[in-house]
DNA sequence: CATGAATGAGCTTTCATTCAT
DNA sequence: TATGAATGAAAGCTCATTCAT
């Protein structure tokens, strides 16, 4: 019921959908996610979301026109706030620091992620096997992603606040760390006893100071 | 081609499969990779193959027993080299430092990832939806790799040439570097122009001495 | 086609099903009763019913719901008018004697079991290898007959109309003799040259008097 | 083990049949009785058998060859009391009355149905989809009997022992009444506690003096 | 004589999709 | 707009039978 309702906020705001049509989001992504895209059928979300197996086609012309559908605009919300106006303008003055620019980031993002894991748990599964998310994601996210992050990352760089490597490098460590951060704390041991804000500073001093013990 | 004598290598040494059982593992890996476990028909695995399709099941009782059969190996070939009897005292004596440690690691495990790429990718697609496999996954892999790992990192700790952290966040940020290094270099831009050993220096500097620069 | 009116009317009467619906069942149980549930395709069910074959599957969810749904009706139909009300009553004030019950038994079943015949050989036949059927069978039908039919044998024991034995004997002795009749007539010579009545009464006298010439 | 013995006491009596014939033709009375002949893979009867699959092909050409080879040779052993030479001579003196004759062939054939059970049930329940069976059922079988015990019954009605009847009908009323008590006694309730002794005076009994109290 | 790998036709069942209502 | 009966292709799997060894 609580995930309903966040999916709804997610998903709904602003989009004009019949209930039957929300029903279908909510069951497809809830199935998507639990078995994948190609073992679930369209009958079993028909069930799922107390609607005939008809009316989903009457929305979809095609069951992979509903994942698209699903993974679509979670993509485009996912770069959002990459894309602001004047995103650097702000950044420059805000954040004199990597680190706090890091830090900013993670948790602006943070809810995003939470909120929409089961979708983005079916786009990183099915991104391998169709052609058209792949496109989507590699130039509306990947793509824009770098594009912004670069910027950033060559102006810390400048500034001295980074070390001298190629930026492409950086922004890997970078995403990899942040990225493995989250899925070992919202993906692979969610029970487990987190103490989020010192995971995030501990996450962000490797970022910046690595494992070494300091001299 | 050089692909299949590869595999024949990884899969087939030691073990006595008639030809055709070969080359119904050989199909199967190929279009389990490309196109995933549940998308992917057993009649065109038995057309790739070149045999009838009741002579898949003549060897495996079902399509999740193929998956099986062609994922278990691996995973427990990927834990080979950290179950060497007296590892401990081959490390100690070998590598004074965490990051000697880390690049004897990489280099030794970097020819069985290229050569078990797609299996690998099946392995990790399929996880998330096959009990059995998590369940393998956990038991044989996630936990011995873990339980090894922390002896060493204690032991780094201990000398002081680590920093003082919990061993758990320790090993994510060593694991999910190297793991993004490979992604990177040989799923998502094999293409790219990589100067392999230039990028593993960079690999083990970061997770070394982070982004920072030197004051 | 004279056959197919009477199975709807045995059938279909008062329930709600498509005309597919009655097709199938119609093809099935021609197809059962010639060749047996095990032996039968439901491919051919459905070329005969001249329907797709997922059509089958959408109104029984496998081949054996088919089955079931044709024979279970049958068998509560085969004993309705032993579950009669006040049926004691009715049979104390007709049928003074024996056998003047047993005759109206025959006539009373005798209808029915020609215009079912199919679906009883389909039960008879299939009864041994679906336990289903053989418990439906035992509690519903043998289990029910054989209790309503003691009352009337023992009632005509005590009015001293039939000998003093075990009324199971009694009972298997009557109803063997009525099946072997109905089998003979219906089943086995079908073509023979019968007088119905003039069998009846024998069967009825045999049963009544045995062979024995009197003296 | 018990059932083994006796089994191969009827069936490879003076066959030469290899250790490996036998087998299969054990494994496959148990599968064919106890699920059809049509439910039955060959494969099965294999496995029980301890024969690989095409072992039972060298020996039968196909399954339903097999299926004959066992139900054949029972068939005609059934009738082998009735077609003894001098029979009739024989019957004459011995047998007095009707009864004593029904008592004698009870007696005589009992041993052999309780014996050979699995395959009677496999040619009752086989005999109406294989016209072969049928065939060879109402030849050797059936008509047979139905000749020779249609002497016996007039010889026994002009000695004024019965009843003045169709002789039809009179073999019809025996018949039914000796096979409704082996298929109770051994079929439906074997486990029912039985005085057999008086269970087949009762039955010949019925058929000589019926139901009907005496006066 | 016996094996068991291999076959390909056929099995029951599921599927995404259509369309008359 | 929504339904759900109907479809036919294709799914995973089983089968009786063949044949090289």
């Amino acid at each position: 019921m609580a995930e309903q309702n966040i999916l709804k906020e997610m998903f709904f705001d602003g989009e004009d959908l019949t209930e039957k049509q929300r029903q279908i989001i909510i069951a497809a992504i809830e199935s998507f996610s639990e078995k994948g895209f190609a073992a679930t059928s369209t009958s079993e979300i028909a069930k799922k979301a107390g609607v005939a197996e008809g009316t989903i086609f009457r929305h979809y012309k095609t069951k992979k026109e509903l994942l698209l559908s699903i993974v679509s605009p979670v993509m485009s919300k996912l770069i959002s706030p990459f894309i602001m106006k004047d995103l650097y303008k702000v950044i420059d003055q805000r954040y004199e620091k990597y680190e706090d620019f890091l830090r900013a980031m993670i948790y602006n993002r943070k809810e995003f992620l939470i909120k929409n894991l089961p979708v983005l748990k079916i786009m990183v599964q099915e991104i391998p096997f169709h052609d058209e998310l792949r496109e989507q994601f590699k130039e509306h996210v990947a793509k824009e992603i770098y594009q912004r992050m670069s910027k950033f990352v060559e102006h810390y760089k400048q500034k001295g606040e980074i070390i001298e490597m190629p930026t492409f490098s950086i922004i890997r460590f970078t995403a990899t760390s942040i990225i493995g951060h989250v899925l070992a704390r919202y993906v692979f041991f969610p029970e487990a006893n987190w103490d989020d804000e010192a995971e995030i500073d501990r996450t962000i001093h490797f970022i910046m100071h690595g494992l070494a013990a300091k001299q």
